[in-house]
DNA sequence: AGATTCTTTGCAACCGGTTGCAGTATTGCA
DNA sequence: TGCAATACTGCAACCGGTTGCAAAGAATCT
């Protein structure tokens, strides 16, 4: 079906090697005889298997995009950010759906026969195990969106989540409230578990300031939504943060139908800042992690890696800060 | 770095055919034989290389997934849909992002280099064309939410955006609106296209009930704010049928800003019913598509196109049916 | 036991390219 | 014009597998 390099060579009348160094940058080829080949080519309508050849340059420019969060709108960005950046420097991203039915282990297997040039492991709920077993395997990995490590084995790209948690906590002191709650996502996840920390070490420096501590079972709407219900039976805080925006929203659905006022009767403050949070009839005050920088920076490692296969594995993290919107009373 | 076939025959001290042959399903290898291959592939930690096996048999597994649609939340849930069928049946996708910066020429060229034994455009806003140019490159080609074609030239699977539009006409006017309008999305959608025509087909048949048409510049929040803020000034129609679930959603909060009430002062229903709609806090009554099956008898066609590979082109459409929430007055 | 058929195995060629090496053609320079 | 250096080009081996074919071995039948 497919025109091949044998062809193109009968066609112009020159050896394979010939046709293939014109297909390859930086090869020794003459003018005339380049000439030929691409008339060949042209007329032809070839164009080179990428697969045939990364055989012998032992390079596919696949790149392995492993997540398992499909739900979270927010991923619609990272995914397109990712994409684009892949396709810019002439990578292709190989999509891993790693739902819960999924075998971890059979995707590392998966990616390895695809004989992908790295791995980019995009999740805030992935275990680090999972990233390593790349590394392991030989396979550069970045690990986006991932938890901060003192000694990485991998690259870690992200936001410092327990900064972020001590961020939300200092904010919600300075507005006034004096009762307020940590409204985590799932307990497994480690960035809700370093936001947690983050927000209890801050916490520690305001003893007047009373903290209650709760978590949903999951980044979702209806587990913050059910969450804040049930907190609404009880005596609810004054303001929540919530694990993130989308489990925020759910929250503030909660409160809107108990007939309560956001902010006026309970404040909330959300994080990722998804661009929902800013429609208007949602307009959640939230805390902005910069996906761009991040999705950026870890191409960026992901192509140095690739060119120096032993370079020291990196840890970056970005600062976040508060988007100032209608879910929380101003600043006093 | 990489294991090989020949490092297991090596120490299996069998022939390189052996070691293929136990990998292959369906080939002829002796149980003792099997034993012997697997247990030397276990010890050195072997994983076939798929890309090479590609090159005699001519099946990559891989499938390139196009789409231009990395903003509208409906696709997170397509794209979740698409990579778990696909993995469920060992093929991987090669996700292509369609910008507009994007050529799409290159695009085609990129995954012949990649001899993808597929593809899947995903997209309503895309011209047939391009779908097209992969047929003729010999690419078995599925048109996900594509437009209907009465002598398609690949296989074509989606709603009927003009029943859609017919069945949105006559539920607004069955709710006893006497002066709709259809709020489009952008004019060069095949989507918007078709909708726009059956909601007119419908229209004829209620000369007593006035309709206005307009068209958003996007299927976004943003431009379906603004388009619905450009009609509140004049005399707006009593409801809309907005052009998708996002779009309506920024309708509907151009309505509440203006200080109406929506269902009570003017209604509106949209298109996808997409996980947000169902949110309490927005609560919109929609149209509903059936991704799921959408995305099902995508894969099944591409499945059975690739065994069978002059396949007749096939066109399936699912019909959609109206999800009563909170945007429209109650049927009388 | 001998003939016949079926199963298993290895050989070698091939898939579509790349690349080290050696030979040839060109060019630069004296 | 003669010689060394440089630029091209083709040969052939290789990347990691697959597969048709023929030979060898095992099983079945008479």
């Amino acid at each position: 079906m497919a025109v091949t390099l044998k062809e193109v060579a009968e066609r112009a009348g020159v050896s394979r090697s010939a046709v293939s160094r014109t297909f390859t940058a930086g090869a020794s080829v003459s003018d005339v005889m380049r000439r030929k080949v691409e008339k060949a080519a042209r007329e032809l309508a070839y164009s080179p298997n990428a697969l045939a050849s990364s055989l012998t340059t032992g390079r596919t420019k696949l790149i392995g995009l492993i997540s398992n969060n499909f739900h979270n709108p927010i991923f619609l960005q990272v995914f397109d950010l990712f994409t684009r950046e892949l396709q810019d420097r002439e990578l292709r991203p190989l999509l891993v759906n790693l739902s819960d039915e999924t075998d971890p282990e059979a995707s590392v297997r998966l990616l390895r026969q695809y004989s992908v040039d790295g791995v980019v492991v995009a999740s805030s709920t992935l275990a680090p195990d999972f990233a390593k077993s790349f590394k392991d395997a030989g396979v550069p990995v970045v690990h986006s969106f991932g938890r901060y490590s003192a000694s990485p084995e991998f690259h870690i790209v992200g936001i410092d989540n327990r900064e972020a948690g001590r961020l939300a906590a200092r904010t919600l002191v300075e507005r006034g409230y004096s009762d307020i709650g940590f409204l985590g996502g799932p307990k497994g996840a480690t960035s809700t578990q370093d936001r947690y920390q983050g927000f209890r070490e801050e916490m520690a420096n305001h003893p007047q300031v009373k903290a209650t501590y709760s978590f949903a079972g999951n980044y979702s709407f209806v587990e913050g939504r059910e969450e804040m219900l049930r907190l609404l039976k009880g005596a609810p805080a004054q303001a929540y943060f919530g694990g993130d925006d989308v489990l925020s929203i759910g929250a503030l659905s909660a409160i809107q139908d108990s007939g309560l006022r956001c902010p006026e009767d309970i404040g909330i403050i959300g994080l990722n800042d998804m661009e929902m949070a800013g429609w208007n009839n949602i307009n959640l005050t939230t805390i902005r992690q910069p996906i761009r920088q991040i999705v950026s920076s870890s191409i960026e490692l992901m192509v140095a890696t690739l060119a120096e296969r032993d370079r020291y594995p990196e840890v970056r993290l970005f600062s976040c800060k508060v988007v100032e919107r209608g879910t929380l009373r101003p600043a006093r």
